[in-house]
DNA sequence: TACCGCATGTAAACGGTTACATGATTAC
DNA sequence: GTAATCATGTAACCGTTTACATGCGGTA
């Protein structure tokens, strides 16, 4: 239901086509909600048809029409009920979360592999937001800074927290 | 899928009943996987039909029979399979962080709001934590900790930035 | 008296991903 | 020449949640 608020929020902020929802929601949300055209354009149509959304066609030359969407009153008023209502908690699916719990008969080696992978694919993600931050910078609101800077903060957590172990395990044998 | 590798993972470590699966995934798992009984039931029949886990029934009076489930060699294997493979990349979904990007047309109040319930909500979980990492303590194999150890260092690190983000908002005028 | 724990399960609905279909334009 | 970008969508499948069904025994 979330991919519903992230379609009218997206819109109450600027009208949009489908495609353009997509890209805000591989960049920018990318650490918050991701959504596949498989969930966005049927939500649009959805949406269209509850009248939470208005349409507006704009046909092109050798290309599929562009199809801009604007929020309605009556979205607008979906929407803010929801910011307003409490947040849920958050649905984490963490495997490698699970890997670490279930690895008790996993070799030294094997773990520390997996720490080290985990602590790849972390910094990785870090870099990934330091860019995102550093494209938008001036003009974006500061909401939506903050949510970059959490997912910064909470990799840098992370990666002190593995630092740690694996320093508490011993040291390194293996690279 | 990763439910799958949940209750392969717990059968490795003892023998056990979906009923018990269940309270262990809504307790020291919590805060990494949860399933319920919708999925744990036939994934057990499942893992059975495919000769992953053998199952012995001990009738009781009064009471549905318990059916103690015992992972088998071959469930063994395709576990250590899993466990050897590299972790696919955390699935988030947090209301809250898109809650807080979506509410750039939220009163200052209703931001401070929300902020302070989510530290509340935070606040509660790390004392959940706290409360759970207590209870084990001692025959706990260490990864096992380690894992309520990740959560409980992310909890904290989440509350630090939920204060210094309050505190740069500017003096309370809410409560 | 009322609720919680024990213990099994099923069925319908839901939300989402993946893969497919189409195809011109532009940048490397 | 190859890949990415623009731009729409559909259909099959998958995994999961929610609600339902049953019901005794112990505790507050």
């Amino acid at each position: 239901m979330s991919h519903r608020y992230l379609v009218l929020g997206l819109l109450a902020q600027a009208p949009m086509t489908g495609y353009e929802i997509k890209k805000h929601a591989s960049c920018a949300l990318r650490s918050v909600a991701n959504a596949s055209y498989g969930t966005l354009y049927p939500m649009l149509h959805q949406l269209l048809d509850e009248g939470a959304v208005q349409m507006e066609e704009y046909p092109q030359n050798h290309r599929p029409a562009r199809k801009v969407y604007t929020i309605t009153e009556r979205g607008k008023q979906e929407l803010a009920a929801w910011l307003h209502e409490p947040a849920q908690s958050d649905q984490i699916r963490r495997d490698f979360l699970l890997k670490l719990f279930l690895a008790h008969d996993l070799s030294p080696d094997d773990l520390r592999l997996m720490l080290q992978q985990r602590r790849a694919a972390t910094e990785a993600e870090l870099a990934a937001l330091r860019e995102i931050q550093s494209a938008v910078a001036c003009g974006t609101p500061p909401n939506q800074l903050w949510v970059s800077d959490y997912t910064l903060t909470m990799c840098q957590a992370e990666l002190e927290w593995l630092d740690r172990l694996m320093a508490q395990m011993g040291p390194d044998r293996l690279e």
